[in-house]
RNA sequence: GGCCCGUUCGUCUAGGGGUUAGGACAUCAGAUUUUCAUUCUGGUAACAGGGGUUCGAUUCCCCUACGGGCUACCA
């Protein structure tokens, strides 16, 4: 394969969903693969829908997933513009190019009109209500009136739209690279508009001139426009492009984790994950939707999930590079079924990803979390807290939550325990370690645990017996990270202080 | 309603005319660990249903069911 070129065309309508994300990614993965082109193109023809904002938006959450456009929005290129906004001249040459060879019409039916042909039609029992070879000769447009008055509207100003005259009793049948061969009936189509009346194509339009224009050779795009295919190919054809008309692939669409119905901003609402790259504040309502960057995912491990919800290489690796994952792509083992979104398994990627990251970089996100929490810490101390931690954590925000007994000391020991676990032996065992330890000048694990199993004889108990309590002592909780490391990362003062603190605590409550 | 697409463990999926139907996440149990987590080991768990074709079907064909998408001057 020579020349790919694949683009990314979203419309700036509001947060780039993660489905859009998934099909960002794929037609990035299938141009690398094949040293091609990645198109950022952006289809604003709806200015109805347009969101201020979105465009920056999906850029910026492109930029932050590693997803790099060569051409396009942005780079610019040969082909600029890349915004159909922008290109609305072209859109009408072509479509009165379509006009003139007889396979589109001026159309001036008002929306009344339409409304009526449809009530019609359902009332009459058709089996559909659409504008096609069927109705066509009974609207007001260029087929039916004459020409003289077609004239007359046009200089009028009155409003029109052009519509696709759409071919009778014709086969059309396309091979989608995901789901081979589809065919279907024209009589299933109608006349779709094509250009609308404030002067903007729709999408069918806009989408095969700038696909053709812009030398795309593989249309990879999600399953919603798997219907309106055949209008495309029908297209290609009468604007006598069908020689080079890109290959398609209809990607499987993402699902609801539980329930029916393709995912939903509300999905992730309700069950607390993120469906969108960043944050996005609504411009109009102020409403902010979170974002994945936000609540802690890494991009690799968000690629790497995404990658694998809908293709998979057909080998049991489920750890990929972005490299990796460029070496190994293939259209042809993406499945042809929706798959459920489970955040799970997100969680499960961005845990793996993050623990394989240097401790240094762990240390810098703590450094501004302690910062902002007011405390301060030397460079080597929040290396030892993160080479303790690193194994512990899912999202770098749960650093500072397990970090926080290193600076924070407990309010009270874990009451519910202390009265169920608490003894006389473990409050003396406790007073004579604490004891010892303000002897000790050089702290380590193993002078810790030295000093623990001899406090702990002393009161007939065994080492494991006195843990806990110490590390209630300590933190005021019953689990946590290794013991005696963690003590040595608090230093003997604290240590101290804090056992003391407990015993007070224990004494007065207890004995 | 019409048309199109789909259906393997709870989830993502591998497989493919004869397999103990494989892996991962989740879950459960055991081991390790002072605890939790990690790690390791093991377990539970799936071919939507019915007809064909065939010596044999989860795999091929048809039907049904179910799910999804489309059916706009939205993309």
């Amino acid at each position: 394969m020579t020349n790919v070129r694949v683009r990314f065309a979203p419309s700036p309508t509001g947060p780039l969903h993660i489905g859009g994300v998934r099909t960002a990614l794929y037609n990035f993965l299938f141009a690398r693969r094949h040293g091609g082109t990645m198109i950022l193109r952006i289809e604003d023809t709806d200015q109805s829908r347009f969101v201020p904002g979105a465009e920056q938006y999906i850029v910026e959450s492109l930029q932050w997933l590693g997803i790099g456009i060569d051409e396009g929005v942005g780079p610019g290129g040969p082909h600029a513009p890349y915004r159909q906004s922008e290109r609305q001249g072209i859109y009408r040459q072509y479509a009165e190019q379509l006009i003139r060879s007889g396979h589109a019409y001026y159309a001036f039916d008002t929306e009344e009109e339409l409304e009526a042909m449809r009530t019609r039609l359902r009332q009459s029992g058709a089996a559909q209500q659409q504008y096609g070879p069927a109705v066509r000769m009974t609207m007001r447009n260029s087929l039916t009136l004459p020409p003289e008055e077609v004239q007359r509207l046009l200089n009028s100003g009155a409003h029109y739209v052009i519509r696709f005259k759409i071919p009778e009793g014709q086969q059309i049948t396309l091979h989608d690279l995901i789901r081979g061969q589809v065919t279907v009936n024209s009589e299933q189509l109608d006349d779709k508009v094509l250009m609308k009346s404030d002067g903007m194509p729709t999408y069918h339009l806009a989408n095969v001139v700038d696909d053709h224009l812009m030398e795309i050779t593989h249309v990879i795009r999600g399953e919603e426009w798997l219907p309106s295919a055949p209008l495309h190919v029908l297209l290609y054809r009468a604007l006598g492009w069908e020689v080079s008309m890109p290959r398609f692939a209809h990607l499987p669409l993402l699902l609801k984790p539980d329930g029916n119905g393709k995912l939903s901003k509300r999905d992730g609402d309700r069950m607390g994950f993120p469906v969108f790259p960043l944050t996005w504040t609504d411009p109009f309502t102020g409403e902010q939707s979170p974002g994945f960057r936000e609540a802690g995912y890494l991009p690799a491990a968000l690629i790497n999930f995404l990658a694998l919800l809908g293709w998979n290489p057909g080998t049991e690796q489920e750890l990929f590079t972005i490299n990796e994952l460029i070496e190994a792509f293939s259209l042809e083992r993406i499945s042809k079924s929706g798959a459920r979104f489970d955040i799970n398994k997100a969680q499960w990627f961005n845990q793996q990803y993050l623990r394989k990251l240097p401790d240094e970089q762990l240390a810098g996100w703590l450094s501004q979390q302690l910062e902002r929490e007011g405390h301060a810490c030397s460079m080597e101390k929040k290396l030892r807290i993160v080479a303790l931690l690193k194994e512990r954590i899912t999202f770098p925000h749960d650093l500072y939550g397990q970090a926080k007994i290193f600076f924070v000391p407990p309010a009270q020991p874990n009451a519910d325990w202390v009265r169920k676990k608490w003894t006389p032996a473990i409050q003396r065992a406790l007073e004579e370690f604490a004891g010892n330890l303000a002897k000790q000048n050089n702290l380590t694990a193993e002078v810790l645990r030295q000093l623990l199993e001899q406090a702990a004889g002393e009161q007939q108990l065994k080492a494991g017996q006195l843990m806990q309590p110490l590390r209630v002592a300590l933190t005021g909780e019953t689990t946590g990270p290794d013991l005696m490391e963690m003590a040595v990362i608090l230093g003997r003062d604290a240590c101290i202080q804090r056992i003391k603190y407990t015993l007070q605590y224990t004494q007065s409550v207890l004995f």
